[in-house]
DNA sequence: GGTGTTAGTTGCATCACGCGACTGACTCTA
DNA sequence: TAGAGTCAGTCGCGTGATGCAACTAACACC
């Protein structure tokens, strides 16, 4: 996604996308989450070039997202597993998921569920208030400066 | 993002993305969440292109994301808000800002900060059970196929 | 009549991506 | 021991998206 970086943005979220927001690296974190950790099971179910895969698992390697670990020797084969940094995106790659499915929908049906471990209930994408503990809609959400943004 | 589309996904993520995942749509919304919502307010704001912003708002107009409304007559100005589609997207973004102010602080902390309209609080992006009321960590959130997954 | 504002469009060069073939190290089968 | 298969990538070429900068159009202000 980026040619060049998002230069002279003081935000958070554009050192993310500097890290996330390439094509495909999502879809690849989501295949990962799923379920599927080598280059080729990669290759097969996104359908993305092995040059392109191949420079989004170095930078996700490289960023501390993603680790490379070696599953045999003789050859050496390598997967590819989430660090705590990256688990800490499922539910970026949640949500985006339960947009889909809300504002996409297939006819037949969300192909995956989200469902919580223990008790297998559905999970909502909700944000909570650490203060009051009250669940939040977007709207429920405001946005205040914070201590790091620079005066114009 | 997309030169092609990432044909043959049977994923919510990749339809998600194929609306938002292009480079700097999510970095557009953001700054409408954050009151940006002219022309030449974003070019300033974002320094991309204006051919690209252009391009990026069409699409989020089309896909009814935004909705482009006459702020003013002779000359006609427009002004992009968010839909309620657009406003569903705002945990994703919240998310994206909460994890880049965690793992690439910047050293005057956070620029923004997310709060509980009614009570100030801060907000923290859990998801949440609808089953038990549990809020839940990336730890506690499973997938499991769903009525709409093919069959291989 | 000149300058400023706002919302774009146009043209050109460059960079990233898609496509497909190829490499290299090793195993498995006949 | 020759040939096919597996896996994790790399290489080369053509196309398409992006960055940069100038230009247009419609109007307001002085």
């Amino acid at each position: 996604m980026l040619g060049r970086d998002y230069a002279g943005q003081v935000c958070s979220i554009s050192r993310t996308l500097e890290v996330v927001g390439e094509r495909w690296t999502l879809l690849v974190l989501r295949d990962v989450v799923l379920g599927r950790h080598r280059f080729d099971e990669l290759v097969d179910s996104l359908g993305v070039t092995r040059t392109v895969l191949s420079r989004r698992l170095s930078h996700l390697v490289d960023e501390g997202v993603l680790e490379r670990t070696a599953y045999q020797q003789r050859p050496e084969r390598y997967a590819y597993h989430l660090t705590d940094k990256g688990r800490a995106l499922t539910p970026v790659i949640a949500h985006l998921m339960w947009w889909g499915d809300t504002y996409y929908p297939e006819p037949a049906g969300p192909p995956r569920l989200l469902v919580h471990r223990s008790c297998g209930g559905p999970v909502t994408g909700r944000f909570a208030c650490e203060a009051c503990g009250d669940q939040l809609r977007a709207g429920d959400i405001a946005t205040e400066p914070g201590p790091g943004l620079p005066r114009t």
